[in-house]
Parts: C-alpha cells; sequence; structure tokens
DNA sequence: ATGTCTTTGTGAACGCGTGCACAAAGATGG
DNA sequence: CCATCTTTGTGCACGCGTTCACAAAGACAT
C-alpha cells in the first residue's frame, strides 16, 4: 500500500517490518495521551488496550525498537514516547508543501494536527492565478510557477497532492524532479514514480467501497439465514442474487 | 487495518480474501477510464500497469470472482465493470451520513467522487446550533439532536466521522445504536465498536510519520554510503545516531 | 480441421504477519 | 537472601497474501 511501482521486496527496513512502523504511530498517539495525563508507566496489556490491538503484537514490535520495558512492572511511558518519536524521525520537523488548495487542500492546511507532530507547512501551492496571494490557515498561497524553487529553497522532501486526478501525475513529476522523495496522494490516481520515492495514498472513495462490500454482505447474511423478513424492504433490491450470482448481463462478444 | 477490536479472523468473507477486496475498487477505476475511452477488451498485463499491481495478482483477485476472461484475448471492459459493482455492492446506492461539518466534514460533503460510486450523502450532522440550517454543498446542515431521527428515516447503514477526537467515541455510539454498522473514521482516535460494526480509518498525521520514517532512513543510508558530502546540509541534524542508536535521553526510573 | 500464438486460471512454494504460550527477568515483601 | 508474583521478550506454529511458472483454453489464420 505503499511505494508506487515495482518497489523493494516491501519489507523490514533497518529489522523494523513495515507492519509494525505502521502501528508505531498509533502507541505513540496512545502514550501521548498518557504522558499529557501524567501516567508514569503502562503495561503492554494496557498500551495495547489504548491503541486497539493485541498486547503480544505490541511486545513483539517494541522488541524491535529494542528492550525497552520493565518485566514486572511495565514499559516507562516518556522514555518510550522519546523512542518511538526518535525512530519515526519525529524528533527532526519536516518541512511539507500541500499542492493544490481546493476544498481538502484548505482543510488540510488548516488542520492543527500537522503542526504537532514535527511536521511544518512550508507552503501553499495552486495553479489557480486567482488564489495566489491569497492567505489560507495564515499562510499566503503561492503559484504553481513556483514550486521547484519553494522545494528547493525550503529543502522540502515531503509533498502533499490534493489537486484533481488528472493534475496528480504532472504535479508528482514536478515535486520528484524537484527533490521530493515522499509524496501523500489524495487524488484518485495511481502515481508512478522513480525507486526511492515512497508514495502513499489517501482514497476515500475506496474505503466506502470497502464498506459497502461488507455492508452488502452483511445484508445478503442476514437475508440468507431469516429466510423471510421483508422489513420494510430497503430500496429496489432488484436481483436477490443466490449464493453464487447468474446474472442478466450482456455478455462479451 | 479495518474492524476496530478483536474481529473475526479478518479472512475471507464469502471466499473473496480481504485484500482482494480492497484491490477491486482500484481495478473498477481503472476499468472505468478504459470504458469511457470506449476501449472493448484489456488484457491482464493492461490493465495491472494501469492499476499498478502485478498481473498475476489481477488475475488471482478476479478468479475469486468467477472466469470472467478470454484465454488469448483478456477481459470484457463493460461485463469486468458491471461484476466488480456488483460484487461491492455498487449496484445499489447507499445514503451516508457525515457528522462534523468543520473544515474536513465540509470538504467531504463538496466531494463529487461520493455520488459518482452509489454513495448519496443523505445529511450532513453537526453539533454547533449555529450551523443548523446553514447549507453546505446545498445540503441543509441538521442539528446533532436529530442523528437518531434521521439515520432511522434515510435507512443509513454508512456513518462518516470527521468530528473532533474527543467527540468521536460518543458519536460512533450514537450512530451505531441507531443502526449504523460500517463507519468511515477520519478523527484521530481507536473507536471501540460492537461485533458486526466495521470500522475504517483515514489518518493523515499516521500517513506522515510512516513516511516520515522512510525519509528518515533514506537520509540514513545516504549519509552511511558517502561518509562525506555535506551538501549544505539540512536543517540542525544533531546527533547522527549510529549503526545503532545509543541516545543522550533519560533512562526510566 | 489443424497448427500456432496469445493470454488466462491456478498449483505450488515462499515469506511476512499474527498470536499463543512460556521461560526468564526483575520487582516486591518478608 | 529467598520466595513469590508480575510482566516482558520471544520461540514456534499457523494462515494469509504474493509471486512464479506453466498447462490448458481459446482465437485466428491457413
Ligand atoms: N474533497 C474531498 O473530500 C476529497 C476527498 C477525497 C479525495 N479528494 C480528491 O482530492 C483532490 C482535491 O479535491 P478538492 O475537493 O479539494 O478539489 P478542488 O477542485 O476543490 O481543488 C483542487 C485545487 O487544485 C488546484 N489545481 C488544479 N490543478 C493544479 C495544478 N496543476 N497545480 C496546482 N494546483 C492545481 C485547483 O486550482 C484547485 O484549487 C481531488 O483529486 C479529489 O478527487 C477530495
Ligand atoms: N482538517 C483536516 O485536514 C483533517 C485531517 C485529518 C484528520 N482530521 C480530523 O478530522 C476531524 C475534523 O477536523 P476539522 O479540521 O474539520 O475540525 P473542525 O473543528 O473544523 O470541525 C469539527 C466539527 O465537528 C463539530 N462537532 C463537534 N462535536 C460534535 C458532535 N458531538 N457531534 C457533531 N458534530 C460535532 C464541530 O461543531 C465542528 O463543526 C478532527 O478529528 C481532525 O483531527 C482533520
Amino acid at each position: 500500500m505503499a511505494t508506487g511501482r515495482t518497489h523493494r521486496p516491501a519489507s523490514r527496513s533497518r529489522g523494523i517490518p513495515e507492519a509494525t512502523v505502521a502501528r508505531l504511530p498509533l502507541y505513540l498517539r496512545a502514550l501521548t495521551g498518557l504522558s499529557e495525563r501524567s501516567v508514569p508507566t503502562v503495561s503492554s496489556e494496557e498500551l495495547a488496550a489504548a491503541a486497539g490491538v493485541n498486547s503480544a503484537k505490541l511486545r513483539k514490535d517494541f522488541s524491535y525498537l529494542g528492550s525497552y520495558g520493565t518485566r514486572g512492572v511495565g514499559y516507562d511511558v516518556e522514555y518510550l514516547v522519546y523512542q518511538i518519536s526518535r525512530e519515526l524521525g519525529l524528533t527532526q520537523d519536516w518541512p511539507v508543501v500541500i499542492v493544490g488548495i481546493g476544498n481538502l487542500g484548505a482543510a488540510l492546511a488548516n488542520y492543527g494536527g500537522f503542526a504537532s507532530r514535527g511536521f511544518r507547512v512550508a507552503a501553499l501551492i495552486d495553479a489557480d492565478p486567482a488564489m495566489a496571494g491569497k492567505p489560507v490557515a495564515g499562510i499566503p498561497v503561492q503559484h504553481a510557477d513556483e514550486l521547484e524553487k519553494i522545494v528547493s529553497d525550503n529543502g522540502v522532501s515531503i509533498g502533499v497532492i490534493a489537486t484533481p486526478a488528472g493534475a496528480a501525475q504532472p504535479v508528482c513529476d514536478r515535486l520528484v524532479a524537484a527533490g521530493v522523495t515522499s509524496i501523500l496522494n489524495f487524488a484518485p490516481t495511481v502515481l508512478t514514480v522513480p525507486d526511492g520515492v515512497d508514495v502513499r495514498k489517501v482514497d476515500l472513495s475506496i474505503e466506502l467501497q470497502i464498506l459497502a462490500f461488507h455492508e452488502q454482505r452483511k445484508a445478503g447474511e442476514e437475508a440468507a439465514n431469516q429466510a423471510a423478513h421483508p422489513t420494510a424492504a430497503r430500496r429496489d433490491d432488484s436481483a436477490e442474487q443466490g449464493p453464487d450470482g447468474d446474472v442478466p448481463a450482456v455478455m462479451p462478444a
């Protein structure tokens, strides 16, 4: 679900499995909450519950970082916060550019959770000349012509793309050419990038479709179990499709 | 990475593996593009390239749906669009409510990609009395007091949460109690839900942290390979941490 | 009809991720 | 100093997901 293309084995980076890396932010968030409430230590059991994962999994995850726990006691909250932050690279701060300041881009710019974790919005970039100079979230929008210069001057290595789908690949190419090596893509397109560049995508539409699949399945099972309960039959419900759907579709030529 | 809690074996639903389900929307998007350009058939190789996946994986994915291809030719685009749409439950439309109409919620409400795939915004809900009645994306915002009635009256089974983190769990509980069985959560919290309810989350902050991890790793490798190239040394760069980081941190008590 | 050529569908091998279950480590109390 | 109790760290087994590689299926030409 990362790196756009044939990528490396997708596997562990310096011994830390990708799946573990993806959970570290989750642990960090839970730990930050405990830290704010001045809780000194947590057991793997408690922390796992707070993060919504299995405690054995959490312990194994932490074991990749080192032996930071104390048997019979648990983990020191502050220490662990620091270790995970360091491992994730959050002890330095990362300048980020957002490209495409429309509905979504503006919402992202206004998002407080950005700065809270070492990420700093270095610039907002949009192709619309009418937007240039207008401040969004206190930051003046700059024109897309300036993209290369902005990335270069600020040493930006992380770019966020919130343009329409059609513009995403060209924008991506320019970002990469300018030196960006990590991209978070909100546009519904597959981005192609050179080796060494990481791409992660966030796609609302895909998430909804996955939910719809399970929703349909639940409805199907329900209908199958209780073989008759037309509870105010929702929607048209055309073709209740049997165990394995034969379908009234046009077949290929 | 779905279902909030201990969940069922996370495995296949009706024979279709979860990983496959997550890719079907990707294929569907690629196919829709081909369909609009009136391309009649595609090979697994071509389609896989368009979707950014391995062709063997794509063929195996499709094999779970049935034998819809023709050897020597490929897949019929229109037919496949229909089959995948049906499998994902997109032939019916799903009423969706969005709760929390702030920066993000408003952006979501304005998002066109919603309606394009069988999802219909049935209502916008916010707790702020000042917002009640004000139209966003042409839909009047309704007060949170009406939540249960809205869900019930519209037969809503999918809810989107875009409230602040603190409000997410209570809102979630109310949605579930009112009959919602699928939730897409944008708030940075772990939601706890009863069995039978699916939760998927979208967390910008987590995505960025994962990118930062890899970014740091790249920087580290680079610094390790070419043992000296202070190319206008980006940022303060404190503690270049050796192969295995010893750290100047306060140790636990 | 027969042969050739393309492309699917899948058996099999492999690797990653998950979770169980337990030995070892260390805290705590006597 | 020893016994007990708690909690970590991990060996191990298992299952899901990915990928290779190839036999079979069918199109198409002759
Ligand atoms: N709004 C959402 O909730 C939402 C959700 C999921 C995905 N998306 C996706 O995010 C993207 C943005 O959505 P949106 O609703 O903000 O759209 P939008 O039309 O409101 O904003 C797009 C912005 O990008 C700018 N732009 C266009 N081409 C550009 C270029 N080449 N360089 C720089 N800027 C450029 C436009 O001027 C505009 O300001 C779309 O791809 C959309 O599909 C949006
Ligand atoms: N803005 C972003 O780009 C972004 C990105 C990632 C995550 N998030 C998360 O999404 C959520 C919303 O972000 P935002 O920027 O839109 O915040 P916001 O403050 O602009 O909007 C929150 C909205 O929720 C409403 N609300 C509060 N309590 C409610 C309740 N109990 N019931 C119904 N509505 C309620 C508020 O009235 C407000 O309108 C936050 O949890 C944030 O962390 C936002």
